[in-house]
Formats: C-alpha cells, sequence, structure tokens
RNA sequence: GGCUGGGUAGCUCAGCUGGUUAGAGCACGGCACUCAUAAUGCCGGGGUCGCGGGUUCGAGUCCCGCCCCAGCUACCA
C-alpha cells in the first residue's frame, strides 16, 4: 500500500485551541481521511510545540512549572480535537524524551554530515530583562523596551551557534525549480521564490539565555549554556515523530505533506529543507500553505477582541456541521470568512433543506413504496452525471491540483441538487399509484439510493459522524469509512434494507 | 518602497489559451408539487465585470497608467 504520511503545524503551547488551529486539523483531517479511503496507508500526525520564551513566560505567570503548564494544554487541545473527530494516528509533543533526543541527534548529525554548517558568532543588540529578549528597534521606544517602561535597556553581546543557511540557496532553488509541487498553492510557491531571488541570510539558533528549550548539544566556546531556537526544535517534530534516529524512521519518512498556515510557510519551505539537506535525509514531498479564518472580516485578535468561542460554534450545529461549514466556507488555499449568520444559512440551505432533506425523502419512499428494500435498478442518467461531478471531486482532494477541499464539496453538493431535481422530474409518488409504473418506480428509487450510498462516501472524509448515519439509515454494509473510492462506481445498495432515522439536520426550533 | 495575488449581481464566488443576449449558489419575488426536516422543483427581478486610455472586426478575458484591498519582505511563535 502506498504511504501517505500527512502532519499538521504542531500548536503552539501558549493558549487554548482557537477558531484557527481548528481549521487546520479539520482540513488535514478531511485530507487524511480521504487517503484512507482512497486506499493510501496514512499516517497523520498532529501535536504541540511546547518550548520557548512565551511558554516558560506564561507558566511562570501562572506559577507552575513549565513542564506542568504544557501537559495541562497538550490535554486541552487532545480534548478538543478529540470533540472535533480529528483521526490523528499520533499526537507529538516536542518535550517528549524522543523528540528531544531525536532534535540533538539529527542536530550532531548536521554537523557530522555538514561541519562547515555551524558557526559561532557573536550577536549584539538591546536586550529588555523585562522580556528576556533582544529588542528590534520598532519595540523600542525612548530608549525603553516599550512593554518594559521602567527598565532600561542593556547592550548585549551574546555568542551563538548559526546555521548556514545561505549555503543552500542553489539546493532551494532546485527543488522549486524541480518539483513544482513542493510548494502549494502557487501564490506561496511564488512568495518563496521571490524570498529566495532576494538572497538568504544565515540564523542564528541557539540562545544563550533560553532555559526551557532543548540544550543545544554542541558545546559554544564562551563556555555559555546554549538553548536550542525555538524553530529548530520544532521543525524536525515531523522527522523525531518516525522514530528517528532510531532505525524504524525509514519506513515512514520522507512526509507526503506537510499542511502549515501561511504565515510559516518559509519555515517549511525553505528552513526545513536546508536542515534536512545539510544532514542527507530525504526532503517531505510537498507543503500546503493554507490561508486564514478571518472574523467578520478581520483577523483574531485577542485585544481587539475579535475572537470566537469554538465549543459555541461547536455547539450550534454540531460538529459535523461546523467542519462542513469551515471546509466549505473558506477555501483551503486562501482566506476566508466566519459568521454565524453564514453559518445558519448554510446550514439550514445545504445541511438539512439539500442533503439532510433528499436523504429522508428519498429513505421515506422507499419505506413506504418498497417495503424498506432498495430495489435493483439499472443505471440512469443520475449516475452518468454525478460520475462527472465524482471525477472533479477526486481531482480537488487528490492533491493532482492541490488540496482544494471547499471545490470537494461543491461537486458533492452539485450531486444533492441533481438528486432533488431527479425525485420532482420522476415523481415517484405518482409512479407509486399506477402499477403500469412499478418498474420505473423501481428505477427512480434505486438510482436515488444508490446515489445517497455514493454521497455517503464522498461526504465521509469532511463529515464522519454524519456520514456514518446516513450509511446506517441505508442498510450498509461495514462503514462508510471502510469503503473505498475505487469501488464507488459499482456501488450498489440493492437489496439493502432502509430505516428511517431522526432527520440527519434537524434545523432548530424556531 | 519592492514583490505576489485580487477588485465580476445584496452576499460568497466561477468565468481556461479574447468571440453568440456575463454565469452559479445563497438571499428576494411569483408559480407548481406533496415523497420529505413548510422541505423540493420551475420561472423571474437584479451587474456601465475598480477607474481611465489602448490593441483588435470583437475584451470581464491582452497592453499601459491610476485607485483600493490582502499577503510576503526571514531568527516571538
Amino acid at each position: 500500500m502506498t504511504r501517505f504520511y500527512i502532519t499538521t503545524a504542531i500548536d503552539y503551547a501558549n493558549g487554548d485551541p482557537h477558531l484557527g488551529h481548528a481549521f487546520e486539523k479539520i482540513g488535514a483531517d478531511t485530507i487524511a481521511r480521504y487517503h484512507r479511503m482512497a486506499g493510501f496507508d496514512v499516517h497523520f500526525c498532529i501535536g504541540m510545540d511546547e518550548h520557548g520564551q512565551k511558554v516558560a513566560q506564561t507558566a511562570a505567570a501562572q506559577g507552575v512549572e513549565p513542564q506542568q503548564f504544557v501537559d495541562g494544554v497538550a490535554a486541552q487541545f487532545r480534548t478538543m480535537w478529540d470533540r472535533v473527530g480529528i483521526s490523528y494516528d499520533q499526537f507529538i509533543r516536542t518535550t517528549d524524551p524522543a523528540h528531544k533526543s531525536g532534535v540533538r541527534a539529527l542536530i550532531k548529525r548536521i554537523a557530522d554530515t555538514s561541519p562547515d554548517d555551524f558557526y559561532e558568532k557573536a550577536y549584539e543588540g538591546w536586550y529588555c530583562v523585562g522580556c528576556e529578549l533582544f529588542k528590534r528597534d520598532d519595540e523600542i521606544a525612548d530608549g525603553r523596551c516599550v512593554l518594559h517602561h521602567t527598565r532600561t535597556l542593556e547592550w548585549t553581546k551574546e555568542r551563538n551557534f548559526f546555521f548556514r543557511l545561505t549555503k543552500y540557496q542553489g539546493f532551494l532553488e532546485r527543488l522549486i525549480a524541480e518539483h513544482p509541487d513542493f510548494i502549494r498553492p502557487e501564490s506561496r510557491r511564488n512568495e518563496i521564490l521571490g524570498l529566495i531571488a532576494q538572497g538568504l541570510e544565515d540564523i542564528s539558533i541557539s540562545r544563550a539565555r533560553l532555559a526551557w528549550a532543548i540544550p543545544f548539544p554542541l558545546s559554544i566556546s564562551d563556555g555559555s549554556a546554549q538553548g536550542t531556537w525555538v524553530w529548530f526544535d520544532a521543525l524536525p517534530n515531523y522527522l523525531t515523530a518516525t522514530g528517528y534516529p532510531s532505525k524504524e524512521w525509514k519506513d515512514r519518512w520522507p512526509a507526503q505533506l506537510h499542511v502549515v498556515g501561511k504565515d510559516i510557510t518559509r519555515l517549511h519551505a525553505v528552513v526545513w529543507p536546508a536542515m534536512l539537506q545539510a544532514a542527507e535525509l530525504p526532503i517531505p514531498e510537498r507543503v500546503w500553505a493554507h490561508g486564514f479564518v478571518q472574523l467578520g472580516g478581520e483577523r483574531f485578535s485577542k485585544s481587539a477582541g475579535v475572537k470566537l468561542d469554538l465549543g459555541e460554534a461547536i455547539d450550534r450545529h454540531g460538529v459535523d456541521a461546523f467542519r462542513y461549514f469551515l471546509l466549505r466556507e473558506v477555501p483551503f488555499d486562501a482566506d476566508g470568512n466566519f459568521s454565524f449568520e453564514r453559518f445558519d444559512d448554510r446550514f439550514n440551505a445545504d445541511l438539512a433543506n439539500a442533503f439532510g432533506n433528499l436523504a429522508s425523502r428519498v429513505i421515506a419512499m422507499i419505506e413506504r413504496y418498497r417495503g424498506g428494500i432498495v430495489p435493483a435498478a439499472p443505471q440512469t442518467e443520475l449516475d452518468a452525471q454525478d460520475a462527472v461531478a465524482v471525477a472533479e471531486y477526486h481531482k480537488a482532494l487528490d492533491g493532482s491540483t492541490g488540496y482544494l477541499l471547499h471545490e470537494g464539496l461543491r461537486h458533492a453538493w452539485s450531486c444533492a441538487s441533481r438528486g432533488n431535481e431527479y425525485v420532482d422530474r420522476r415523481a415517484p409518488w405518482k409512479q407509486a399509484k399506477d402499477p403500469a409504473e412499478a418498474a420505473a418506480l423501481d428505477e427512480t428509487l434505486g438510482a436515488l439510493a444508490r446515489q445517497l450510498a455514493r454521497l455517503a462516501v464522498l461526504v465521509a472524509p469532511y463529515m464522519p459522524t454524519k456520514a456514518a448515519e446516513l450509511w446506517t439509515q441505508l442498510g450498509g454494509p461495514e462503514t462508510v469509512d471502510r469503503q473505498r473510492f475505487a469501488g464507488l462506481a459499482t456501488l450498489d445498495p440493492a437489496g439493502w434494507r432502509v430505516t428511517k432515522g431522526a432527520p440527519l439536520f434537524p434545523k432548530p426550533a424556531l
């Protein structure tokens, strides 16, 4: 079976899970589920990024040890992902002992393989003891840190390790040119090409004052204890998750897909491949940079009060509706907007009326006119036209043109709308009154049941719970998620015993 | 400032290498139907395709200029 190792960015353990985190996890989960149903051997990894100054500060502010703090945050994230139905196979944390030793092993390997790639350099700048950080000019006002007016800044010299990123300029240019799909969508690829064209700079990758970090494995000449820069710690999670450096890592690496936010494409498309190349390890196949969910047209901002309670959004119409709305409304290759007005509109129009009601009416008629047994029926124009939409659905999801999850849903819904139209055109309630129309009625109901079964399969990666409910109502074998897309063309529910249950998407009482 | 992408019906967007009266979904109005979660289907109103030039027999679709929006412009993550 072909491997499909997919990851999301690991979330920074400095706050609660929010809509942006959820969007990425739900999108990646849908891609993962899609590939399982397409027959791939999927490994889906998510996790937490738990080191760094901010985490240490937040923990200190709450009066707890950093480890205790991140344990709590990680538990909170996992609870959320379970609630949203994220089918991850692995949850990695950068404080896992295996990750820490893996990162140190990787750094040592780079040092061994490309000894020239790490070098020491002194860095000078204004240092704010309040922040425990070097400050840039724009963070300084009147000679003081904008966050700590009462303290004076200290001109400080610090000796760090640098990574010779500049050496990989040519390598990265070739990588991107030879693998046009390495960074997607196209707009992000262009940005990275522009960035590289400007010329890369070496980056400092260790910090003298960073205590809450993986100890940098090489010793520095001034004898200071160096902590590993958070990204040099975080990026390798994709690799250490495979077990690196123990031998089984080769079974999984390289990753087929890194799903990340557009704000960190640079790190995944430039720094990460350069690190791997320095270690002479395989490069991941693709980085997909999704956009952001905005609220009322604005970016999230804690200070401006632009935020959304995830629990409230999920409870409004249920988890599956929430997943559907995000993936339908926000293009997976660009930004989109979240609003409750729009959510309600889509819930009513798309889920309750178009899809849920189609299932209700079809199943009700099979029970009423055919005793609940799906009649055998020849292929119809409904099947033929759906086949076209199904091909488009796959094109949107299989990676050949990117991961356009919103497009996949659009094509699935074109089937539902065709189904409703077909019901009215065939008017099975009339066919049922005329014994001479018995065969025609079989054809109508058979074709519709076939379409519903098809829809349950198509929708399963997006709405696993509701797809399963529909599958059960249809009386399908096993479970929907164990169906394979390869069998979709020949999927035929003739003979299944349907059972009409509660509406899939009940409208809230007004 | 530079680079990238975008500005098309009230809203969200399709419109590929230029070509008949500019499309879809939602929302809105009318009609039909009754299997269904007062659901569905059909019909309709509604757009000077950001602005101004240009190329062309013909431009939303190509070229130039301008205006506006978003993103990127690297060591907080």
